[in-house]
DNA sequence: CGCCTTTGACCCGCGC
DNA sequence: GCGCGGGTCAAAGGCG
């Protein structure tokens, strides 16, 4: 079984994409999103509420990019203490601050923190909460959610434990919320990336926010099931390297957006949750939005079974082997890809009904294994109640199956961005959605 | 042709 | 000083 690469998890990142392939940018028009989401988040004003210790967070100007992939996929609503997807469940939202050098990404780790509560149950069966984890993150900084009334108020203790003001989940406080609901997860899963901890070494003392996100099809789910939702950024893999401690390997992206971009990040399973995902933001993107990307070119789909995995597992020092399980086949990927374009010429907005079968597919997994993963999450949670069953959460996914074309660029630019052609995406973001200055950060997020 | 992934080698910080 | 382990480099090769 070789499932588990973070390999794939490049994929994961890029699946964000519009859902097209590079030349898939190209995508006419997406019809106009589901709601005005950016222009007014709900969780703007008190809603969120951050740490103050926020001494000029490096990476205020990221602009979450993850969120910003999602963001427009999967808020919508104007509720004020929950978001909700166009036809789906409300989304708490939680503010995470750190401080020294780990960040969660406020918008992100919102997005994730989404509930299923009420709302329709539309297309799923589960009525029950839905907490997608947060990130436990920081040293002693509390972390406070906004709306979420699962989750008050996290903390990251000494020993890397993240704590909980208030959560429902007893114990001695080290916590991790529910998994099987999507949660915080374990901090022992996840070493807070800090200098004092022993957890992930710095060569130099880097700002870096670190995202905790569910890793959507993971390892009970089919392997094409890794989708991930994926930053409208371009990353260019340039490393991977088994983690001490951890099955699972750690990919090293850079920003291939621009040249002379040290924007980085760093993502890995959590070694306790394979569907989690942790993804490290290093330094910061020197320049606008990425113009537009070429992921499939050169992508190795096709795993050349070759060392795949040079078993060497724990490879001595310096190499990069590959984890135990990939994750997924980019040959699936691929496949859903291209499934996809068939369909999606259409608009961002719509969607591929293949993407959704294997959504389905993996939703009929995890419900046979009673398992509740990222995708199970995200599919009943997001899916719209389209009923033809071609929504953004589809397009989603869809383009979570693999990237590049960034579909957020197409969800969010397509709306009279005039980005068609997804050729030129250059000095886009007409709402300065993108680019907004701190103080008036939509998100009402530092 | 450009961009991407893979992967062994190398670099560097840190603890002992 | 040495070894460990994380982070980066860069060559090789694939893909659109």
């Amino acid at each position: 079984m070789d499932n588990y690469t973070i390999g794939d998890l490049t994929d994961i990142f890029r699946a964000s994409g519009a859902g097209q392939n590079g030349k898939a940018n190209t995508v006419a028009q997406a019809p106009p999103p589901p709601v005005s989401i950016l222009a007014e988040p709900p969780w703007h004003g008190n809603n969120t509420k951050i740490n103050d210790d926020s001494f000029g967070d490096p990476f205020s100007n990221m602009k979450d990019p993850l969120f910003h992939g999602l963001d427009p996929v999967f808020f919508s609503s104007s509720s004020s203490s929950s978001l909700s997807a166009a036809s789906g469940p409300p989304v708490d939202i939680i503010d995470v601050a750190c401080r020294d050098d780990v960040f969660v990404p406020n918008m992100f780790t919102r997005m994730l923190h989404m509930s299923a509560a009420d709302s329709s149950p539309a297309a799923t069966g589960h009525h029950h909460h839905h907490h997608l984890p947060v990130s436990p993150i920081c040293s002693d900084s509390p972390v406070v959610t906004s709306a979420s009334s699962f989750v008050k108020e996290i903390k990251i203790n000494s020993s890397g434990q993240a704590l909980l003001g208030h959560h429902h989940r007893g114990g001695d406080g080290a916590m991790s919320l529910n998994r099987s609901k999507g949660c915080l997860m374990d901090s022992t899963d996840m070493q807070i990336p800090s200098p004092s901890s022993s957890g992930i070494k710095r060569r130099k003392s880097q700002a870096k926010k670190v995202v905790c996100i569910p890793a959507p099809a993971a390892a009970n789910s089919r392997a094409s099931g890794e989708v991930v939702p994926s930053d409208l950024w371009a990353w260019r893999k340039y490393g991977q390297k088994p983690i001490k401690g951890s099955p699972y390997p750690r990919g090293y992206y850079r920003c291939s957006s621009s040249k002379g971009c040290s924007a980085r990040k760093q993502v890995e399973r959590s070694r306790t949750d394979p569907n989690m995902l942790v993804i490290t933001y290093t330094s910061e993107h020197n320049h606008p939005w990425p113009t537009q990307r070429n992921a499939l070119a050169g992508s190795t789909r096709s795993q050349p079974s070759k060392a795949s995995s040079s078993s060497t597992g724990n490879n001595p020092k310096g190499s990069h082997s590959n984890p135990p399980p990939p994750l997924a086949p980019k040959e699936a990927i691929a496949m859903a890809k291209d499934q996809k374009m068939e369909t999606d010429s259409a608009s961002a907005n719509t969607t591929t009904s293949t993407v959704k079968e294997e959504i389905e597919e993996a939703e009929r997994n995890l419900e046979m294994n009673g398992g509740e993963d990222f995708n199970t999450e995200f599919s009943h949670s997001y899916r719209p109640s389209d009923p033809e069953g071609t929504s953004r959460s589809d397009d989603f996914f869809a383009d979570l199956g693999e990237i590049d074309g960034d579909p957020l660029n197409h969800l969010l630019f397509s709306h009279g961005f005039g980005g068609e052609g997804g050729k030129d995406t250059k000095g886009l973001d007409p709402f300065g959605i993108f680019d907004w200055p701190e103080e008036q950060n939509p998100f009402g997020v530092k």
